[in-house]
DNA sequence: TCCAACTCATTTTTT
DNA sequence: ATGAGTTGGA
């Protein structure tokens, strides 16, 4: 298309092949039949239905690697489609490894990132530029924040978020302002001003050069279906098209794929053939240069878990009458869990009826039993976790391959606590943003204010910050003027003294507009020239020095503002990293990358700690022993869900998820008592638990356990006693260093057991240990210091204590003292 | 315009 | 419990 020609060559590098043999003989090499059809299949539309942990991604990226090997596709023809970029990621490396240099024309990438890809291009075919900006969900809403109040909608019970998820649902199914009116309910005011913020929504964002993530995908379908010859450049050049986790797909991406597959030429209409000669084709099916691309979906119904954001089942469901004549590949034998999981799996998923039946099976043998284990409260819980973590790490599994998962995020918050008490390394994915941090915005803001002037939500957000003494009224002032003069809220600035405003607040306005501009003539060079690599990284430190932000953090004495100035600087860090893998990489370009890669997808990080994360998140990944906890009612299945149509069953193709993430060891565990909004309430055990074969399922502690034995007790008085009814029978499974927790907590009761964790952390300031020192722990009792590594507030002291035998404390934290 | 004290809602999941 | 948003006084 409109980027370099296709290369003659693919792959001219690699090896030398081999006369005779298959070329692709090696890609099949450890293949069930299946997967090998999956493989080599080739026609117009292939499904493979790949169950959880049956090697799709191997199979894909094969296949991909068939096809680059074969020739029967150049790179550049290849259209690879994922949820993540994280997924993403991998796919590219995994075919980067099977052939090497060629995989670099490829576009393996997001729905949304290649549709920014597009969009970039076509911006300007329908009143856009180039350089748009993309709109987060934190973004769209601030924006929707603004409108509702604007038009008093709360009066009808259009609230922002309530608003916003309408919005996209409607962006999902490819709807918009007027074609909802058609066929909303208009005598209803309610829908009337509905109708009215969506549009004005929709207004705002054109008329500030921005796409929502919705209308990422969105548009891309308006600007093929309105532009066919636009359509056909990219229906031209991509030649085989693959969808990973196709389930997930909503109405809007399924479209994008349909015109993306559709046969050349087949809007009708003149067409620019390459030879530049005009065709006029009536039947263009009939004509196998004019052809659809060639398309493979993988996916999984029951791994089915975002219809709540849109996600339609039936796209996989109804494939098969989508695309007549499409092959269908099942993919069942599991080559990652043992066959207890598996079973577990599939009694629980069973349970979901509408389902085509499909059982996972595997070859490995039956492993070990799954363990439960029922905590007094979330800490307790978590406490469990933390210990078994150190078991497993001692039987030699690595932390980097052991996960917890959870529901929803704030149930990492009790994990995390327990985890940096008992020194466990871990490292949350996904979760709280980095990039959603206000601090982060700002500067961010900042860079959009240069690289895209059209859009007024970053000038707004930037212009009081730092204090410069601009409020509404201001703000107002120029918003006006800017409207009187028929220009952009940012050029407005460069007139300052056109305002009606103070003296004092002229010369702030004049002072931001000239760092503005300084940071535009670094970043964005005039006539076509390059930007030097590093300019966005100058640039921003431009920013933030001369518009006096970093300056207003170090004079503050607010303790966060410290941590406010190392999250900047990370950024800036982060567009250098940025800059030395694109060095062609505008400030537009960072920009996009920011908003569509959460930091959930910097997977390398996770090594050498536990990794948490919430199940949506951990689809598609797999690790060597995974804990499910919360395994509560109103938690998994959410409380939530129970109202949603196909709520209960989404939750359980959730949980579902999470068990099939497990190779090895599976842990599933809940809390009787669950803090939530600051109040305790009782919890009960999901219903999922009992949808498990008993005798695939064996209790550490079970909820009976708590709720007959324990009354006001705590755990520490009555279990792990080794021997104790309904415990396994086993102290010894917790290893030598197991604490009596007799011993631990000699007057625990349950309310003492619950808040065990207390408000304010100890600071033991900067305590100095060294090996042979004798300590003594609140808890544990004496003992002796064995080693100390890590750093500053990190400090690890390795104790070995009489009673309890060797354990890691953090020493800044740990309640212990110096004998 | 800024700041402190107060109220209130938040907790489903993500590009 | 916590954070965001609002209100009223300086």
């Amino acid at each position: 298309m409109t980027d370099a020609p296709f290369p003659l060559i693919v792959g001219g590098d690699r090896g030398p092949q081999q006369a005779g043999a298959r070329p692709d003989e090696d890609l099949l090499a450890g293949l069930n039949p299946q997967q090998r059809e999956a493989v080599t299949y080739r026609g117009q539309a292939l499904l493979i239905v790949a169950g959880a942990g049956s090697g799709k991604t191997s199979v894909l990226t094969r296949r991909i690697a068939s096809l680059l090997r074969g020739r029967e596709a150049w790179p550049s023809q290849i259209l690879a489609i994922t949820f993540t970029n994280k997924a993403a990621g991998e796919m590219r490396e995994r075919v980067e490894q099977l052939v090497g240099e060629a995989a670099r024309g490829m576009w393996i990438s997001t729905f949304h990132s290649a549709c920014v890809r597009i969009l970039r291009r076509e911006a300007e075919q329908f009143g856009f530029t180039k350089a748009f900006t993309i709109y987060d969900s934190g973004d769209s809403r601030a924006l929707i924040k603004r409108l509702v109040k604007e038009h008093e909608a709360d009066a009808y019970g259009l609230t922002p978020a309530a608003t916003q998820s309408r919005i996209s649902k409607l962006k999902n199914e490819l709807s918009d302002a007027e074609s909802y009116a058609r066929s909303a309910n208009m005598s209803d005011p309610a829908e009337r001003v509905f109708v009215e913020l969506f549009a004005a929504y929709q207004r705002e964002l054109q008329r500030a050069n921005a796409f929502d993530f919705d209308d990422l995908i969105g548009q891309t379908v308006f600007l093929f279906r309105a532009f066919p010859h636009v359509a056909d450049v990219y229906r031209r050049r991509f030649r085989h098209i693959l969808v990973d986790e196709y389930q997930d797909t909503n109405h809007a991406q399924y479209a994008l794929i349909h015109e993306l597959t559709r046969p050349i030429g087949s809007d009708a209409g003149p067409i620019a053939s390459s030879g530049g000669m005009m065709i006029f084709d009536a039947d263009p099916t009939d004509d196998p240069d004019k052809a659809g691309a060639s398309l493979t979906v993988v996916g999984d119904s029951d791994q089915s878990i975002y219809a709540f954001r849109g996600a339609d089942i039936r796209n996989i469901s109804e494939f098969e009458r989508d695309y007549p004549g499409a092959k269908v590949v099942l993919l069942e034998q599991n080559y990652r869990s043992t066959q207890n999981i598996l079973s577990a799996a599939n009694a629980v998923i069973s349970n979901n009826f509408d389902r085509k039946d499909k059982k996972l099976w595997t070859d490995v043998g039956a492993g070990e039993q799954i363990v439960g284990f029922t905590g007094y409260s979330q800490h307790d819980e978590a406490q469990f976790v933390a210990d078994e973590v150190e078991v497993l790490r001692k039987a030699g599994i690595d932390y980097a391959q052991m996960a917890v998962f959870y529901r929803t995020n704030s149930q990492s918050r009790a994990l995390e606590e327990i985890f940096i008490r008992s020194a466990v390394p871990y490292k949350i994915m996904g979760g709280t943003k980095f990039y959603e941090r206000a601090e982060i915005k700002d500067a961010l803001a900042y860079l959009v204010a240069v690289s895209n002037p059209a859009d007024e939500m970053a000038m707004r957000r930037i212009i009081n910050r730092p204090r410069r003494g601009i409020g509404d009224v201001t703000i107002e002032a120029i918003s006006r003027y800017a409207q009187e003069e028929q220009i952009t809220f940012r050029d407005a600035l460069a007139n300052s003294s056109a305002l009606s405003v103070g003296p004092k607040i002229q010369a702030a306005i004049a002072h931001l507009d000239a760092v503005l501009a300084e940071a535009s003539a670094l970043m964005l060079p005039a006539s076509g020239e390059l930007a030097p690599p590093t300019a966005v990284a100058e640039g921003l430190q431009l920013l933030l020095n001369k518009s006096g932000y970093y300056d207003a953090l170090r004079a503050s004495k607010d303790a966060q503002d410290e941590a406010r100035i190392e999250n900047l600087d990370e950024l800036v860090a982060v567009a250098r990293e940025f800059a030395r893998n694109n060095p062609e990489g505008t400030v537009i370009d960072f920009l996009a990358e920011v908003a569509l890669v959460s930091d959930a997808d910097d997977l390398e990080d996770a090594s050498g700690s536990v990794s948490l994360m919430t199940l949506h998140t951990a689809k598609g990944l797999e690790y060597d022993a995974v804990f499910v906890t919360g395994v509560e009612e109103d938690l998994i299945p959410h409380r939530i869900s129970a109202g949603e149509p196909g709520g209960p069953q989404e939750e359980r193709r959730l949980f579902y998820v999470g068990i099939t993430r497990a190779r090895k060891r599976l842990y599933v565990s809940l809390a009787m008592t669950r803090a939530q909004f600051g109040e305790v309430t009782v919890a009960m055990p999901s219903r999922f638990l009992q949808e498990i074969p008993a005798e695939l399922l064996t209790w550490r502690q079970s909820p009976g356990d708590v709720n007959s034995r324990g009354g006001t007790q705590s755990r520490a008085l009555n279990a792990r006693r080794g021997s104790g009814s309904g415990y396994g029978g086993s102290g010894k499974r917790y290893g030598d260093d197991l604490v009596p927790l007799a011993k631990r907590e000699p007057s625990g009761n349950l309310e003492r057991f619950a808040n065990r964790i207390p408000a304010k952390v100890r600071d033991n300031g900067d305590m100095q240990l060294a090996p042979g020192d004798r300590i003594r722990h609140d808890d544990f009792g004496e003992g002796r210091v064995d080693a100390v590594t890590g750093e500053g507030a990190k400090r690890v002291a390795h104790v070995r204590f009489d009673k309890v035998g060797p354990k890691k404390l953090l020493i800044k934290i740990a309640p212990i003292e110096k004998l």
